[in-house]
DNA sequence: GGCCCATGTTCAT
DNA sequence: TGAACCTGGGCCT
């Protein structure tokens, strides 16, 4: 379930349960137990989250940097730490709990200077207070490729996924094969402002809900239903269904080997 | 048990 | 553009 804000929510979560103090480090599947016995027993001294990049900081400028991939799931629990299955890549664990991490892109230790690399070829993330939403239009604004696919350009903006493009299209009446060059400053401002509130409540909550009130299910006299992927959403695979909004068929379509969703009837500006 | 699919990215061609 | 990589859940037989 990894887009920007459950890296987000996974950086807020290590600092909590582990930052600030001496930290069991291990590898049972092996692929990180080199450099989990470097770092056993020191302290985890801060998380920080970058887009859906994240990484664990320990003494002397070394970090954790991890990256879910698609597969990539992060699992906390209560001391005592069950036996671990052979497809633990990384656990932490102190006398209060233990998460365990499985089937990541990335799991590497870093320097700083490898770690600051990795900010560098990111674009700005709606999450992170200090970045830019320029930097992002000064790509956009000059690009023939369709706003679908630069949305999911972790250069050009960072933290969006499949299912925040599909949505914030959505919510913005916005056909996703517009170019970045049609695309106006104004309609610009309007997508990022909404991603980083979108993305805010994603972390807060631990999920994707894009609903607006006035169009769940109840407030249109429909039956109520449940997305199979744990948020409330207008299009992401909901193809075939109809539009919460409109009731036109939800389209998909394959772009840039993803799967894009949208509403044919209200997306067309 | 096997096959397909997935909220992702990189590398080879 | 396609394959590869990492894992697990759902659905089929």
């Amino acid at each position: 379930m990894p887009e920007g804000h459950t890296i987000h929510r996974l950086a807020a979560d290590h600092r909590e349960r582990f930052g600030g103090r001496p930290v069991r480090v291990s590898s049972p599947q092996g692929k990180f137990a080199d450099s989990a016995a470097l770092l056993d027993g020191s302290v985890l001294e801060t998380t920080e989250a970058h887009g859906k990049h994240l990484f664990l900081g320990f003494p002397g400028e070394e970090w954790i940097h991890i990256h879910l991939g698609l597969f990539g799931k992060v699992t906390f629990g209560d001391a005592p730490a069950p036996p671990p299955t052979d497809t633990v890549r990384l656990r932490l664990a102190n006398p209060e709990g233990y998460v365990d991490l499985r089937g990541p892109t990335t799991c590497a230790l870093v320097t700083d200077a490898e770690k600051q690399a990795i900010h560098d070829r990111l674009g700005p993330d709606p999450l992170r207070a200090d970045d830019d939403p320029e930097k992002a239009w000064r790509r956009i604004s000059k690009s023939r490729t369709t706003i679908a696919a630069l949305l999911m350009d972790q250069k050009v903006i960072a933290g969006v996924g499949n299912v925040y493009r599909a949505e914030v299209l959505f919510r913005h009446g916005v056909d996703p094969y517009r170019t970045g060059k049609d695309l106006t400053r104004r309609e610009w401002d309007a997508i990022w402002s909404d991603l980083a509130a979108l993305m805010r409540e994603g972390v807060r909550l631990n999920r994707i809900d894009t609903v607006r009130p006035e169009h769940t299910p109840e407030a249109m006299g429909r039956p109520p239903r449940v997305d199979d992927h744990g948020g409330e959403v207008y299009v992401y695979r909901r193809t075939h269904q109809p539009c919460l909004v409109c009731g036109d068929e939800i389209r998909t379509a394959d772009l840039a080997a993803r799967n894009l969703f949208w509403c044919p009837g209200c997306q067309t500006r």
